[in-house]
DNA sequence: CTGCATCCCAGATGATACTG
DNA sequence: CAGTATCATCTGGGATGCAG
């Protein structure tokens, strides 16, 4: 009720309408908030961050196969679109800590769940892609 | 507490120990679930599938601005990973029909909480973007 | 109506080297 | 330590034409 004046089948159907109407990319709130958080290693550093405030050391070595140059621009994204806070210390050598902000935590509620629902069904999808390539074998 | 043996601090760390061990993508849930509902257009069918199924045009139509191609293989993808059954009616000419499969329901739950505090921030991402982008200036 | 094949491009990602 | 810059590469995605 609260914040969703549109049930299911007539939000598809307003998007299209929009859509038709010339309505811009960003003006789908799906797209335009899922598409910010569905890169290859956005949801990971989310659930990361979830966890504790880390520093980027820390988060390259929490994901071994991030490449420096897509650990520092997914992070500046999620900066960007309010999901993440970045804290400089001016030590020596420097520190930088990144967190999750207010928003973020709200936002990692729904994906937490999403999360929770890959890890209970990744065999289920592993099983049915593997039935699906045998078929078309 | 059912399903879910480890809390989140142990999940993260977790992933990081497989991946070091040098489990391969595919072992990690979060990546290889995530990724394959994460394409440009695969969350807005299944959200429009998750009201009632559709043939090949009606989608085409629902979706305005997505290509025949791109269409025909996020559908694909999507049967490929179980969530989506393909239906086809030796009429003349041949129809396709597409409906969700229950795991293509099962897995739309969290999805639509994810896209239900979408909508509801998508203004506030839109303002954090915005408010970062002057920052910068 | 539905779908496949081909060509092609822009953007996403990776590897490496360099800097405050 | 935490980046930035550059170059190479790989993949997603669009346009178009053909086919069952």
């Amino acid at each position: 009720m609260d914040g969703n004046v549109f049930n299911l089948k007539s939000k598809i159907e307003i998007y299209k309408a929009m859509a038709d109407a010339g309505a811009s990319f960003a003006d789908c709130p799906v797209r335009d908030v899922i598409q910010g958080i569905s890169g290859k290693w956005s949801s990971l550093l989310v659930m990361a961050l979830s966890e504790k405030p880390y520093r980027f050391g820390q988060l390259r070595r929490l994901v071994p196969d991030i490449s420096q140059r897509m650990l520092t621009q997914t992070l500046h994204d999620l900066q960007r679109d309010g999901y993440v806070h970045r804290e400089v210390f001016a030590t020596k050598p420097p520190s930088v800590e990144y967190s999750l902000t207010d928003l973020g935590r709200s936002m990692f509620g729904p994906l937490h769940e999403l999360i929770q629902w890959a890890e209970r069904n990744h065999s289920a999808v592993r099983d049915a892609r593997a039935a699906f390539d045998a078929a078309a074998t």
